[in-house]
DNA sequence: GTCTATAGTCGGATAGAC
DNA sequence: GTCTATCCGACTATAGAC
């Protein structure tokens, strides 16, 4: 099976020890990931060649297996990146989320401004950015033929995000966040931004459009807001709701 | 390019004139589409070799290459499978509701229903079915680097649904079905439901579920149909503005 | 129409010079 | 640490027997 083998290594782990400080090493490692997330977002893993692999990062061909032992560690290395990436964007807003939700109890509007925050980040990113592109079709893949990339990428990108949402989702549908229906909402928002970029090339074609960016980008985004505000009851119809 | 050139000619315009009959062309061919729809959603077109298809369908190597002219042909067969099978199930309740709105001009509480009917098909078949797991790799691998596979499905059986969801999702907001924010809202009823097939590792992983079938999947049917009702009014809401 | 055998190419990984 | 040269298995496609 052409997936990758337990035999990659933790791509920062040396097998020699450097000749003295980080310079060279490292930045090759980080030409080769740049370059491998582009050939594997287009042919996957099967469809790469290192031979391609090497020559798109602009180094030889042994260099995949000094740096990484071969095509398997780049691809873990791959996932290792997106997680990374992924988490320095949303991390930043997740945190703020989640100590927000600690300290107090947010009025609905607060609940809203959030989910609008979180999501308007969300779209910005898996929506707006040329990078992401070769991210999403590694991860679809992972979906549906799991190896270890997935975990590393659910782990520690993929499940804060959706329990991060659902938390804001739960007291605005008065639930709790762990409820399947109540994640099922948390997944649905998620999902109806992520659609913008998984079935781009037929949301272009609808639309009439170019690209997603600037003020179209604004227009999904804004379009998305209102959409989930009014599934979840909104602002003014649930303050009515708790008066009652 | 690993990618399918000109070269493939219709899958069923044979080369040699059959010995009499559709008999064991057909029955060949249609193995061999069973057998590649699967391979080509794990592995991509790259990534799949012809060894393999003709293992899984088990026929010999240069059948592949007597029937369909090759890699490249099979897949466009795939494409051209897709499209059918999708156009099948879609088809019917396309029509009804094309029928519908061309000779009346329907209730909210009828443009409600006929909604529902058409995203729950759609969820019925796309996340309930096994065999679309295949169909959703190939296709969003189409989407992030489209060849003639892409036209193929989306000419006949994208744009026709987006298309339908927009007519029913006009009326219900008072816009013209072809405004682009219509269509953003179409595209995203669309894109939350398939997104419980494309990241549908993730989601059982959230969930804690073992599948997304029988009572799960009501679930996510009667939470999403909920959410549409909602992000669009509701019945009742809109039957109060109409009166004022 | 169907299959065996094979041609010619490209794949991942490595040996060993520097 | 870096690169050239190369091994050998797997690849697509075809020739030609039946």
């Amino acid at each position: 099976m052409p997936m990758p083998t337990a035999r990659a290594q933790h791509p920062h782990k040396r097998r020699h020890p450097p000749t003295g400080g980080y310079a060279r090493g490292d930045e090759t490692r980080a030409k080769i990931v740049a370059a491998a997330l582009e050939v594997f977002g287009t042919y996957g893993f099967a469809g790469a060649s290192t031979r391609l692999l090497a020559e798109k990062a602009g180094v030889n061909l042994p260099a995949l297996q000094y740096y990484f032992d071969g095509k398997a560690g780049v691809y873990l290395a791959c996932a290792e990146h997106i997680a990374q990436r992924l988490e320095a964007r949303l991390g930043p807003i997740i945190k703020d989320i989640t100590h927000v939700l600690a300290s107090e109890a947010p009025s609905r509007e607060h609940l809203f401004a959030l989910l609008h925050g979180f999501l308007d980040t969300y779209a910005d990113l898996l929506v707006g950015e040329r990078e992401v592109e070769d991210w999403v079709l590694f991860i679809i893949r992972e979906q549906a033929h799991p190896t270890k990339a997935f975990d590393i990428i659910f782990d520690r990108v993929f499940h804060r995000a959706v329990r991060t949402c659902a938390m804001l989702v739960g007291p605005l549908l008065d639930l709790p966040s762990g409820d399947p229906k109540v994640l099922v909402r948390a997944l649905a928002f998620i999902g109806q931004v992520l659609f913008f970029r998984t079935a781009r090339a037929a949301v272009l074609r609808i639309q009439g459009w170019p690209d997603v960016k600037g003020d179209r980008l604004a227009l999904v985004k804004s379009a998305l807001r209102e959409q989930v505000t009014a599934a979840l009851g909104g602002a003014a119809r649930a303050a009515r709701r708790r008066r009652s």
